[in-house]
RNA sequence: GACUCAGUAGCUCAGCUGGUAGAGCACAUCCCUUUUAAGGAUGGGGUCCAGGGUUCGAACCCCUGCUGAGUCACCA
């Protein structure tokens, strides 16, 4: 890479990285770095009257430096957070030669560098607790400049903020943005937390394909692949549903799965195309005992993160105790709108979707119609958790008709914050009625819903052989993450959310150039003045190129000698 | 996809009605043996997102594009 390309801090740190490396010191170290103990521990178990932990070693990052003559003190960060370490130059550097100190430490090394070190632990004038330190190593040497991030009394200061940077290099952001972490952890403890729960009660934990041939089990857009040696489609799974319920009927009484799910829809805050998605199916069970089991699970995991239930979410305080308000999804409607939609034709419905001045097209039939109406007036008012049943039979395909009217289904969904996060029911398993719902859902693909479902034969024909009556439920990972750590954003729960691509800017390579008569040399200065097309250079001014060209050469100090101006006009000819 | 806002030093941000770019932190040099977003002095660092236009003159005004964010649409 030619220096040109690289601001001076960079020039700087690789400068250092040369130093090191004359001074005989590896700065990628191959060995092992034995670390004996870790920042937190040593700030909980240090004990100044015992005079414990007098030989201990710790690495991590070097995250700040405060150098006064021959003593200093930094703050290293490791897996557990930050400590404060303490250098005297003197006991870092008992004999005579005191470059370790005045060298390394002082003008070598960087924020951002890692690096290990062995010393005793004290505590300052100040009263925090350090590492007096008597050996130091250079573990890895950062070649870019850190966002430097401070923080006082809770307050930050100079936080690194910009969303797009944050995204595209969460490894910065997890770096200096210390609370980033945080929800991570929590992210995986949430799913542990409900993988215990299920392991518990003997349910078995599975995988399924993510490349299906038929994309099943939800209405949503699919991405669509291609193999080559079968020569055929293949889609990215919307749900995991259907394999599931297939394991069902091979004999399990219980599966689950902690799926990334794939749809090719809109991105906004709370979508991301891909998401994850627990589903797990319980035979012999229906969805009042599903509904039990989602609280109780629920319940748990805001435990297990919060140790209690109430959490601030935004600037709403949520209660996650059990037991969660219950209504119908036309008892909401009613109540929210006082229309009463049970039993209206699809005729009637949009009537009604008129008067409550929601838009609707042609396309959607009466569930879509049911659906739009709750979605306008009802969903954003669940703050509290809220289970939502009873969804007509129309906007539910896969959902057992309900025990007491045939027009709707077993199915709830559970809102909280004014958003679903979860979805079960009392899994159809009648093998005609599933057929015909799926059929049904064919005419409304053609009708134009272009999120309809597809027919999926071999799961009808699973359903054939016998289903035990089983209930099941997917709940949203992320929309759950957002909510136990508090993040407005899917972003935010997610490591690395989608972005566009960065783009590159072209440029024409070395041998463009040459051809035009200018040595390679200069090849990368044209590029920094900012002619990275040949054609862009012959179109400029050569006075002005001759003059950028001198001026850059001067300015970094690039040791070539000038050319003439009329050599510049001849490569502009 | 529509609309709104934003893009200036490594980071956070100023920059008035258009007049050759500023601060804090970071960085460099020097001084300083328990400091706390710790110091003091001095200094270097910029394609003001890109491209066009208006103008004697554009970071600023206009147009187009790129990227991101927000709102909406879409998303059972």
């Amino acid at each position: 890479m030619n220096t040109l390309e690289l601001s001076e801090q960079e020039i700087l740190r690789r400068n250092s990285l040369e130093e090191l490396t004359k001074l005989g010191i590896n700065a990628y170290p191959a060995e092992e770095y034995k670390v004996t103990h870790y920042s937190q521990d040593i700030k909980e178990q240090f004990d100044p009257e015992n005079e414990n932990l007098q030989d201990i070693s710790l690495a991590g990052r070097l995250m700040s430096r405060r150098i006064m003559g021959s003593a200093s003190f930094a703050e290293i960060k490791d897996k557990q957070g930050r400590i404060q370490v303490y250098f005297r130059r003197d006991d870092l550097c008992p004999g005579e030669d005191k470059t370790l100190y005045n060298t390394v430490f002082k003008k070598l090394l960087d924020i951002g560098d890692i690096i290990g070190i062995r010393g005793h632990v004290f505590k300052t004038q100040m009263g925090e607790i350090s590492i007096h330190v008597k050996e130091l190593t250079v573990l890895a040497k950062s070649l870019r400049p850190l966002p430097i991030v401070k923080e006082k009394d809770g307050k930050v200061y100079d936080a690194f903020t910009d969303p797009e940077q944050r995204y595209r290099m969460r490894y910065v952001d997890l770096i200096v943005n210390d609370p980033v972490k945080d929800a991570f952890i929590k992210r995986t403890q949430l799913m542990n937390s409900m993988r215990e729960f299920f392991n518990k009660c003997g349910y078995l934990e599975v995988e399924t394909p993510i490349l299906q041939p038929i994309p099943g089990g939800a209405a949503a857009r699919p991405f669509i692949t291609h193999h080559n040696t079968l020569n055929m489609p293949l889609y990215l799974r919307i749900a995991n549903e259907l394999y599931l319920k297939r394991l069902i009927v091979g004999g399990f009484d219980g599966v689950y799965e902690f799926a990334k799910d794939f749809r090719n829809e809109g991105m906004d805050r709370s979508h991301n195309p891909e998401f994850t998605v627990m589903e797990i199916y319980v035979a012999y069970k229906d969805y009042k005992w599903m509904m039990e089991f989602t609280e109780e699970m629920i319940e748990k995991v805001a435990l297990d993160l919060h140790g209690k239930t109430k959490i601030q979410v935004g600037d709403q305080e949520i209660e996650f105790k059990r037991p969660f308000k219950r209504i119908s999804i036309l008892d909401s409607i009613k109540e929210h709108t006082g229309y009463d939609v049970s039993g209206m034709n699809e005729e009637q419905l949009r009537e009604v979707c008129e008067k409550l001045e929601i838009e609707v097209d042609e396309s959607l039939g009466k569930g879509k119609l049911i659906d739009e109406i709750f979605g306008e007036k009802c969903e954003h008012t669940y703050i509290q958790p809220t289970f939502i049943t009873d969804y007509p039979v129309e906007m539910s395909p896969l959902a057992k008709r309900h025990r007491d009217n045939p027009e709707l289904t077993e199915r709830f969904e559970l809102m909280v914050n004014g958003k679903e996060i979860c979805n079960a029911y009392s899994e159809l398993n009648h093998p005609i009625d599933q057929r015909e719902r799926f059929e049904e859902q064919l005419r409304l693909l053609e009708k134009g819903d272009d999120e309809a479902m597809f027919i999926d034969y071999d799961f009808v024909r699973a359903l054939e052989f016998g289903m035990p009556p089983t209930s099941g439920m997917g709940i949203g990972i992320d929309r759950l993450a957002m909510l136990m750590t508090n993040s407005a954003s899917i972003q935010d729960v997610l490591f690395f959310p989608q972005m566009r691509p960065e783009k590159k800017k072209e440029k024409d390579g070395a041998e463009k150039f040459e051809a035009l008569g200018v040595p390679q040399e200069w090849v990368p200065v044209i590029h920094k003045a900012g002619f990275l097309k040949v054609d862009e250079l012959k179109q400029a001014n050569p006075n002005k190129v001759f003059q950028d060209l001198c001026g850059l050469n001067k300015k970094h100090k690039l040791g070539l000698k000038n050319p003439s101006s009329e050599q510049v006009k001849s490569w502009l000819a």
